[in-house]
DNA sequence: TGTACATCAGTGAACGCGCGTTCACTGATGTAC
DNA sequence: TGTACATCAGTGAACGCGCGTTCACTGATGTAC
C-alpha cells in the first residue's frame, strides 16, 4: 500500500539509521538487503523505491553516518577520553563511522569513497580547530596524526582476543597521543 | 591423483601464500576458496584436504602472514618512511597483514582474533626494540602509539578517493611520528 | 467541500547466481614382501 | 632391488543455501473536477 510523502521520507531515514548501525556492526557484507529493511521494519521487496542498489544504500549511509560534528567540538580531550574507552570498542553498533567503515570503504565504487574523503576531511577541520588553541602551529599536522592514531588504535583494539592487550592499546595510545600535544 | 609428500606441502605453503596475497588485497569476503585454489594452481575439490573451512584457512594465513619480521629491524626510521609511502598503500596484495587485515579479523573467530594478538603483540615488541635506542623510557608507549598511528593512517589513505588528501594523511602522519620521537 | 480515479510506496513470491562444502572417482605414491 | 597393491592428494561435478534483484499485485494517497 501507498504511504503518505511524509511516511516515505520517515521510512527512508529510518533505514539509512538501522543500515548505519548494522553496517558499523558487522561490516557492508555480513549485512543483507533483507535484513536493513527488516530493522527498518519493513519488507524486502521495497528496497529500490529507495535505492538503486545496496551500492547506493551503502554510498548514502557513509554520507549519512560521516556527516555531523561527532563530539569533538566539546574539547579534544574529553573527544580522545571517550573514544578511545572500552566502552567505546564493544559498541561499534553506535560509535565511529570510520573506525568502523574505513577499511570495508577501500572496496567501493568512487562515490562511497568520495563520501569517506568529505567526511575525512571534515573531520580533520574539526580537530585542527580544537587543537590550534593549544599549539597554533602544525595544528593540521598533530590533527591527522591525532586521527590516524585514535582510528588505527580502536582498530586494533577490536581485532584482537585478547583483553589486557587491547586496553593496553587504548590507554598507551591515549597517552602518546596526549604527551604529543604538549610541546 | 596422488602427489608426494614434498609436493603437498608445497602445495600448501602455496595456497597459504596465495591466500595471503589475495585476502590482503581485497578482503577475506570478496575472495572465494575457488579462486585461492585457483591462484594456487590446483581445483577447489581438493581444498578440504588441506584446511577445515574457509574459516580455516582464514586462521591459518593470518598465523602465517603475521609470522615474520616485516622490516622493523633495518631501523625504525626507515621503516616509518616504506611504510608510510604511497608504494605501500598502492600495493596491498604484498604488504602489511595488519593494516590489510585487522578490520576485517574483528569479525572472525577465536583462533584467527588470537593469530592477530600474536601477531600485534610480536610486533609492537619488535617496534619497542627498535625505539628503545632514541627514547630508553616509554619506548612501549611510544611503540603501540606509532603503530597504531601506522595502521590508521594507511588505513585512511586506502579508504579515500582523494589522491591529495591520501598523500597528505601518509606525510603529515610520518612527520607527526616522526617528531612524537625526537623529545 | 465532496467524489472518482490515477498514482505509486510497499508487499511477498520468484529469479538467477555464486558461494562453501561434499563426494565418487582417478591414478601416482610409497610401503610390504 | 624389484614387484603388487593399499593409500590418499587431487579432480570435477553436484548440492543446498543465501544473497541481490525483479515483478505482478495491493490499497492508501492525493489530485482533478
Amino acid at each position: 500500500m501507498k504511504v503518505s510523502r511524509e511516511q516515505m521520507a520517515e521510512n527512508r531515514h529510518r533505514i539509512l539509521a538501522e543500515a548505519s548501525r548494522l553496517f558499523k556492526d558487522r561490516g557492508f557484507d555480513q549485512v543483507s538487503v533483507a535484513e536493513v529493511m527488516q530493522a527498518a521494519g519493513l519488507t524486502h521487496g521495497g528496497f529500490y523505491g529507495h535505492f538503486s542498489s545496496k551500492s547506493d544504500l551503502i554510498a548514502q549511509t557513509l554520507e549519512h553516518a560521516l556527516a555531523g560534528d561527532s563530539g569533538v567540538s566539546r574539547g579534544f580531550d574529553a573527544y580522545l577520553e571517550s573514544y578511545l574507552s572500552p566502552r567505546h570498542r564493544d559498541r561499534a553498533a553506535t560509535g565511529c563511522p570510520t573506525a568502523a567503515l574505513a577499511s570495508d570503504t577501500r572496496q567501493q565504487p568512487a562515490k562511497s569513497r568520495a563520501a569517506m574523503a568529505a567526511g575525512l576531511q571534515a573531520q580533520i577541520d574539526r580537530i585542527t580547530d580544537a587543537l590550534s588553541d593549544q599549539c597554533s602551529q602544525d595544528s593540521r599536522r598533530a590533527a591527522i596524526g591525532s586521527w590516524s592514531a585514535m582510528v588505527g588504535a580502536m582498530i586494533l583494539a577490536r581485532a584482537v582476543d585478547d583483553g589486557a592487550l587491547s586496553d593496553e592499546i587504548l590507554e598507551q595510545t591515549r597517552a602518546w597521543i596526549s604527551k604529543a600535544q604538549q610541546p
